[in-house]
DNA sequence: TCGTTACAGAACATATTGTTCGGTATTATT
DNA sequence: AATAATACCGAACAATATGTTCTGTAACGA
C-alpha cells in the first residue's frame, strides 16, 4: 500500500479514536475528523465511505487484533495449563484488556459501544465454540444452550466494564474469579 | 393542561415511538417525527427543545409506568407469596413485559437502547435493595456486593433481551426460572 | 363573551454531509 | 534521473437537517 494511503489513514484512525473517547460518537462530525486528522475533506471520502464504515472497520481492526493475539496465547497458555482451558482463556482476555492496546477499554465504556459489543460478543461466541465444558454445566438443568451461551457472553462484558467502570483496581485473576464465580 | 398540548404531545410520542420501532434513533429525523405527528415544526421545538430530550422524556414516562405499577403489583404480590419475594417480582416483570404496553419491547431489542437500558437498570437497582437476599449469596463468596448488584441486573436485562429475540416463547414462569438457575 | 394560549405555515440562518474538479506533490517504476 | 500513476489539497457545490422567528388563525378556559 501506498506509504501517503497508509499514513493518512491512520492519522483518521487516531483522530477518530482520540474524538470517541472523548464525546459520544453520533455527536462528532466528519469535520471534526478531519481537522483532528489534518486533511483534506475530499481525501476522507476517499478512505470512507461513511462515518458509519470508518467505524465499522475501526472495530474490526481492534477486534481482530485482540482475538488474533488471544488465540495465539491461547494456544501457548494450553501448553501449559492444559487442566483447565476455559480458566486461562478468559483470565487471558482480562489481562490483555487490562494493557489497554488501542485504547479499547475507553470505547468500550463509552456510550457509543453498540457496534463495538456487537463485535465484542461475536468474537467471544466464536471463543465458545472451543469451551463446550461450560455449555454442558447449563444443559442439565433444562436450560436452552443459546440462553446459557449468551449469558456467558453477556456476564463477560458486563464483568469486564464493571472493572473499568471502577478503575481497574483488582488484578485479571481476581476478575476471573469474580466471573466464574457468578456463571 | 391544555387539551390542545396534550393531544400534540401524544401525537409527538406515538409518531416518534413507532419511527423507533422502524429504524435507528439516530437515523430519525424531526422533520418525520412532525410528519408522523401531523404538527407544525415550530410546534414541536414547543414542546420538546431537541430530538434528545424528546426521548429522554419518552423514557423517563415509560420505566416510570412499569415501575410504580410493578411497585403495586408487588405489594399486592407480597400479600399472596410471603415466602418468596423476589421470585414474585421478577415473575411479574417478565409478565408485565409480556404484555408489552408502551411497545417498549421494540424499544428494547431495538439498536437506540443505549438509553432506555440506562432508565432501566437504573430501576432495576431501585427495586434491588428491597430484596437483599439475593444480594447475601454472593457476599459470602468474597465477592464485592456492586459486583453481584450489577450481574444481576445485567442477567435480567439480558434475559429479556434474549426471550425477546427468541420470539417470547417461553411463558414468563419459564423464563423467571431460568433467570434464577442462572444466578 | 373575552383575553389567553397553542397551533399552522412559511421563511430564515446555520451546520453537516457527500460530491466534484483542477492543480500539486509524492510515489513506484523504468 | 525521468516518467507515468495516483494520492492529496482546497475550494466550491448541492442536498439535507437543525433550530428560530414571524404572522395570522383557531381553540381553550374563565
Amino acid at each position: 500500500m501506498d506509504r501517503r494511503q497508509r499514513k493518512t489513514r491512520e492519522a483518521i484512525f487516531n483522530s477518530f479514536t482520540e474524538l470517541l473517547s472523548k464525546k459520544d460518537y453520533n455527536r462528532i462530525t466528519v469535520g471534526e475528523i478531519i481537522e483532528g486528522a489534518d486533511i483534506g475533506r475530499a481525501t476522507f471520502y476517499s478512505h470512507f465511505e461513511t462515518k458509519d464504515l470508518l467505524l465499522k472497520e475501526l472495530c474490526r481492526e481492534l477486534f481482530c487484533h485482540i482475538f488474533d493475539t488471544e488465540s495465539h496465547n491461547q494456544n501457548e497458555h494450553k501448553h501449559i495449563f492444559t487442566c483447565d482451558g476455559a480458566d486461562s482463556v478468559f483470565l487471558h482476555l482480562f489481562s490483555h484488556f487490562q494493557k489497554n492496546d488501542n485504547n479499547i477499554l475507553t470505547l468500550l465504556s463509552s456510550e457509543n459501544n453498540e457496534l463495538f459489543l456487537r463485535y465484542f460478543k461475536s468474537n467471544l461466541e466464536n471463543l465458545l465454540e472451543y469451551q463446550p465444558s461450560l455449555l454442558e454445566s447449563g444443559k442439565k438443568n433444562g436450560v436452552p444452550q443459546s440462553f446459557i451461551k449468551n449469558h456467558i457472553i453477556a456476564t463477560f462484558v458486563e464483568t469486564l466494564k464493571w472493572w473499568i467502570d471502577n478503575g481497574m483496581k483488582e488484578s485479571p485473576e481476581v476478575i476471573t474469579e469474580y466471573f466464574f464465580k457468578v456463571i
